[in-house]
RNA sequence: AGACCCAUGGUGUAAUUGGCAACACAACAGAUUUUGGUUCUGUCGUUCAAGGUUCGAGUCCUUGUGGGUCUACCA
């Protein structure tokens, strides 16, 4: 069990141990995360959920999981469910209920008035043009609005008539009253409150007022007693604001504190830019194994734990940062080599016989399940005289000393099974090889091998007359560029990968048509692979996860 | 242009807060292996620049340089 002494692993661990020997909020840590509900996680909400929850466990805190929702243009009650799903199967449970900012909007009505009523903010007719051309440029301060000096009961009364329904849309917003000249722009009497009669989805027509984020997120940290509110770093500026209501309104000092937010190679996660490939029909929907969706991912056969372990040995700084594709996918593989049970698929089938085999005879070999897991058992495989192995395991001719593969009077072991001899190949006019040939030594039977025959190489194959066909979905990353957004000369669209993905029939072991949605398999010498829940009864499709590591450069 | 943030191997993150720059991934080499997987061993290579403070600077100061963020009635 972690302790309030527990060791700082970043900067905001380091700030929340100072808090914690300081006594501040009676060592109480609080965290939250705040999605908007109007999209589906991704990758990098996935490092912001990692942080928020793990810091606070580690300090013996809580985490609240509080929907966004002060928009009712954009939200739905659709995304909150997904949202909730995806946070379980990463493995986290908020404390209490799920929170929305929409509970709050009384409260915030409440605080906007104490706001009026101590002269910090201001009913203002301008334009949103005309605001805009008040707001000044970056180093070129602001005008005032001719609205500013209203009286605080004038202010009440126009604010009191918004929230009645008395005005159309636009026509006036309410403003703190700050600067007009700071050099923070969002200090330059920001919009607090806009009119918009429009239903919520959760409200209903209750509102035809509506507070933007900068009048809601801070308000709802407090009202939550957040003491530590953690985001990215491109709110760094809204922390003034932040803290400037915090001391206007005289409510719960919450503390926002920034990192960085976590970029990962080939992986987008603009939620317009994911629309837009859902849109277009480059992936077929928000859950497509290409993405960086939570939802995606899980499909593709990511671990939560693996993500997990991504998010939280990648560290939390402020600085921007670009992980490698190389480092999740090793995180992928760590998990599935423990977890993952070994089965044998030809992904590109290609007829063996053994030739001094019996025609008609055959048996059942055994075969490990997992070589990391004695506890995962055995199972048989049938054997006879024709097999598949896989196309790229022959050669018309033996390459060089480090060939380790089927090539003619190369000796291989077929794994689990037999050694045999390659004898030679047949071949179609256009010199495509439909047939291998080899001879097998009888006594070189895996687990009781007296032939004395040494081999490099060990290839899987499956028996041909037993064999199924499987769905295969071979998928390659989404893009052709690591950081395809990066471009200011080029569209992301232009480095769509046309191989992201390739379907083939292959050729597997029986047991393989009774896989379930969900499992998950090594193919031997190939990769993990995840059964789609596109699959049927007794026809799994599986998708590639991720492929094995190689070191042989053949 | 103004304000703010950031700068350590190819990538990312550490460095007992001023005391021998380390860990992971990647790459490369070897050992083991009935998966060219796993495991094990080794190699490679790092403090943006220039000054300053100090016995001693990745760490503190100054000035540069480079990168990022900010002018939605989005969050």
């Amino acid at each position: 069990m972690s302790t309030a002494t527990s060791k700082a692993d970043n900067f905001i661990e380091e700030i929340i141990v100072e808090d914690l020997e300081n006594g501040k909020h009676d060592g109480r840590i609080h965290t939250r995360f705040p999605p908007e509900p109007n999209g589906y996680l991704h990758i990098g909400h996935a490092k912001a959920i990692v942080i928020n929850f793990e810091t606070a466990k580690k300090y013996g805190g809580k985490t609240n999981l509080r929907m966004d929702d002060t928009n009712p243009s954009t939200e739905e009650t659709l995304f909150v469910d997904n949202i909730q799903n995806d946070i379980r199967w990463l493995g986290y449970e908020w404390e209490g209920e799920t929170r929305y900012a929409s509970d709050y909007f009384d409260e915030l009505y409440a605080l906007a008035l104490k706001l009026i009523d101590k002269g910090y903010a201001y009913v203002d007719e301008s334009s949103a043009a005309d605001i805009e051309k008040q707001k000044g440029d970056i180093g070129v301060p602001g005008t005032n609005s001719p609205f500013r000096d209203r009286s605080p009961e004038e202010n009440r009364d126009l604010f009191e008539r918004m929230r009645a329904g008395e005005f159309p849309d636009g026509s006036r917003v309410l403003r703190a009253k700050i600067d007009m000249a700071h050099p923070n722009l969002l200090l330059r009497d920001p919009v607090l409150y806009r009119i918009k009669h429009e239903a919520h989805h959760r409200t209903g027509g209750k509102w035809c007022i509506y507070p933007l984020y900068d009048f809601a997120h801070g308000q709802s940290d407090s009202i939550e007693e957040i003491t530590h509110s953690l985001c990215s770093l491109e709110f760094r500026h809204h922390r003034d604001l932040y803290n400037w209501l915090i001391e206007a309104l005289e409510i719960f000092p919450s503390r926002q504190i920034e990192f960085a937010r976590m970029n990962v190679d080939y992986f987008i996660t603009s939620k317009r830019k994911l629309k837009l490939l859902v849109d277009e029909g480059i992936v077929t929907g928000w859950d497509d194994p290409r993405m960086s969706t939570l939802a995606g991912l899980r499909r593709k056969g990511y671990p939560a734990e693996a993500i997990r372990n991504f998010c939280m040995d990648t560290g939390v700084t402020r600085r921007d940062n670009q992980q490698s594709l190389d480092l999740l996918e090793f995180k992928v593989r760590e998990v599935l080599n423990r977890d993952a049970h070994r089965y044998m698929a030809v992904l590109d089938p290609v007829k063996l016989v053994i030739t001094n085999y019996p025609e008609g005879q055959s048996e059942m070999l055994e075969s490990e399940n997992n070589p990391e897991d004695e506890r995962a058992g055995t199972r048989q495989l049938p054997f006879s005289r024709e097999l598949y192995v896989e196309r790229s395991d022959f050669r018309k001719e033996p390459q060089n000393r480090k060939y380790y593969r089927l090539a003619p009077d190369k000796d291989v072991r077929l794994k689990s099974a037999y050694v045999i001899h390659c004898d030679g190949h047949e071949e179609d006019a256009d010199g495509n090889v439909t047939q291998i040939n080899c001879t097998y030594y009888p006594d070189s039977k895996s687990g009781d091998d007296t032939s004395g025959v040494k081999v490099k190489g060990t290839l899987h194959w499956v028996n041909a007359e037993t064999a199924v066909d499987l769905d295969v979905r071979m998928y390659e990353p989404l893009f052709t560029d690591p950081t395809p957004m990066d471009h200011e000369d080029r569209d992301f669209m232009e480095f769509v990968n046309p191989n992201s993905l390739v379907s083939i029939r292959a050729k597997g072991e029986p047991a393989l048509a009774e896989a379930q949605v969900g499992q998950q398999f090594q193919f031997l010498r190939q990769g993990y692979f995840t059964v789609d829940p596109d699959s049927t009864e007794g026809h799994p499709v599986f998708n590639l996860t991720v492929g094995l590591k190689s070191s042989w450069k053949g």
